[in-house]
DNA sequence: CTGTGTGCAAACATTTTGCAAGCAG
DNA sequence: CTGCTTGCAAAATGTTTGCACACAG
């Protein structure tokens, strides 16, 4: 994993190519992406920034619009979580999917190439060129299962 | 691929074990589904109701309503689409996964048990028990591709 | 200075809810 | 008849836009 040094100059190159400016709201929200990594929906990121840099004063609208920012230019990515909505994760990570526990709303990341070169198979096979996939495997997380003696609290 | 009748039937059963009316909004809104057996987002059935049914009188509010009802009951399934939001299909079918192209939005379906295998042992290693799961696989489609000679009328 | 970025409030799009009237059983 | 169902309008939710002021470069 890159550190945030170098991946915060990238965001800066990132700015300067296109015109845009280094702002502290851009850099908070950015940072807190990079030091929570999580998967994030707006208003989490939103009132996560609110607390760690309340001299910042954001507002939920630049958070959206610095996800909008980053998401274009790769440097986070956005998924739908089913009923969670929409989830942003930074994006400087190798490709990985998801399973989600349907409890808790825990989610952990996986690999596995085998099923990445099935995919490929699938999609040529369709006459597909495929450019990017989404798999979710949706379950009930150990935690949960053990802790299903009416332990909701 | 069961017929409608047997399908109807099981509709009514579910209806009347739960107590709930069989009206002709809920049966057009079933018919349409069946027959035109695509992925619908609740203002494309809305329309697609109105338009095969205007006897009916359909509101967007009974098919959004209608949708729950079927989803909660399994007749009907639904999927975030990323960009193209939430859709819903009929649900009579065996699970399969999603292609979609990204260019016309067309959506083809497929199985592969192989991977289907994979995803189990992945959430079974990490100690989930695996209760459904989301695949889609985005790229552009032969047509599309074949096509893109500026051809985008 | 200049022009981009910001927060706020208002606008939007989508989905849900409250309600009085309609209709299935 | 009874009470579930309906369409409408209003409310709620999540996201985007218009604007005047702020501030980075």
């Amino acid at each position: 994993m890159r550190e945030y040094k170098e991946l915060l100059e990238e965001f800066k190159t990132l700015l300067k190519a296109n015109n845009l400016k280094f702002t502290k709201q851009r850099e908070s929200i950015f940072k807190t992406l990079f030091e929570y990594d999580k998967h994030f929906s707006p208003e989490d990121l939103y009132n996560l920034v609110k607390k760690r840099y309340p001299s910042s004063n954001i507002g939920i609208t630049t958070v959206y619009r610095t996800l909008n920012l980053l998401e274009e230019n790769k440097l986070v990515t956005s998924i739908s979580f089913g009923i969670a909505g929409k989830k942003y994760e930074f994006g400087h990570k190798s490709h990985h999917d998801h399973l989600i526990c349907e409890v808790c709303g825990k989610i952990e990341e996986f690999e596995d190439e085998t099923i990445e070169k099935l995919q490929e198979k699938i999609a040529k096979m369709r006459g597909f060129k495929m450019t990017e996939h989404i798999m979710q495997l949706f379950g009930i997380c150990k935690e949960c299962q053990e802790n299903k003696n009416g332990d909701d609290s």
